[in-house]
DNA sequence: TGTACATCAGTGAACGCGCGTTCACTGATGTAC
DNA sequence: TGTACATCAGTGAACGCGCGTTCACTGATGTAC
């Protein structure tokens, strides 16, 4: 949202073959999507799009690197706006949970889709360094939710026994498991209601009720 | 597991197809899964393929199908193996999550993921109605939880306030979410250790510990 | 301020390969009498 | 048991279209002096 005004020509471009390309994706899969009908809906033509682009495996990670940046702004925004209502770590990150799943909840026509998920059931056709971005935006995910619950833990018992990788990574599993449901079954308000129910077990775990 | 032996040889054939194309969908997507790829490796020629199946997507339909009626029996086996364990709904419950749970961890090489999830992630490759049968699986799956939820619910009193329908899509979300994870990870033993994430959730909604 | 040159953001035409699909045909196996 | 015919489980060759990629070129904008 930021400096949508201050692009040049070229970067405009380049970003609306990302905005159109990533749709495309997130319905037919990678391989579905031909260049074709992303230069025919940018209105520009195939020699266009090789400027911006050196090839197809170009534009897989120039979108999965955008979607992994954009994602990662709104979770910080989200956990900055959730610090500042409460200095206390559990309940900040009950907070996070109920704004994330407000917003998860607040898209028009229902989440668009996760681009790692998909790429993850296309890994055989992108490159090794695609591939390890996906791997590796599960690894930051798992890190920086591990380590609110770390100091949560801290200062919070539980009532079972945890294992706090597990417990971050429910949230990744919880949240993509919920934007399949959510699509599949046509229901917009699946993810943000499996989200308050990874918030229940959170608060189960270490408030007992 | 059953009637591996008393296929005919165009049975034999059809089947080597399906377990040839799922294997390549898991990992490609199905618009990035050749006719081509799938009879070189099945030692058939491109019109034997056309023996079998009308076009490519009478291919998907059937994929589908087949993934869809041996994850329902591979369930209900594990449903019936816990109630014989215990007749109580919770304890049954529990008991099916824990061998669900170390099914999934058994596989040799990781789970090689879930077709339907997929196929979400393709849909707008696929007719109507192979779409229709992927939302209709959620559907069912969430019923069939459901019912063994409503069953728990009508003998336990829970700690906190739960919709069952979200209860019940939640080992689907996990399910599928673990799935991506594990791939995504290469750490196999995330999905299983999700799913006892799940069965911990259960349990302290049920039983508070 | 005017001119020369460089960079930006593309165009247009052609390429060859791989894709899904069709069609006429065929040898092996099964069935009827 | 032998023969006629039908079905099964494919083969082989050809199809046209769409795909990703390349290459030589170009008008508009920016920069140096």
């Amino acid at each position: 949202m930021a400096n949508v005004q201050t692009l040049s020509k070229g970067e405009q471009t380049r970003e609306r073959i990302l905005d159109i390309a990533q749709d495309a994706v997130l319905h037919k899969g990678f391989a579905g999507t031909s260049l074709d009908e992303i230069i025919a809906e940018a209105g520009i033509t195939k020699s266009g799009f090789f400027y911006h682009f050196k090839d197809k495996n170009d534009l897989a990670k120039a979108l999965l690197q955008r979607y992994l940046d954009t994602e990662w702004s709104v979770f910080d925004a989200l956990f900055k706006q959730a610090d500042e209502l409460s200095e206390d770590p559990l309940h900040s990150f009950l907070i996070f949970l109920k704004l994330f799943a407000e917003v998860m909840g607040d898209l028009p026509n229902g989440h668009p889709g996760c681009l790692v998920s998909s790429y993850v059931y296309s890994d055989h056709m992108f490159s090794r360094d695609v591939r390890e971005m996906t791997t590796e935006g599960h690894r930051i995910w798992r890190r920086r939710f591990r380590e609110r619950l770390d100091r949560i833990a801290a200062r919070y018992p539980s009532r079972i026994e945890v294992n706090l990788d597990d417990m971050a990574d429910m949230l990744s599993a919880v949240a993509d498991g919920g934007i399949i449901l959510s699509k599949s079954l046509s229901e917009p308000g699946v993810l943000s209601r499996q989200i308050m129910q990874y918030r229940a077990f959170v608060r189960l775990v270490f408030l007992g009720n």
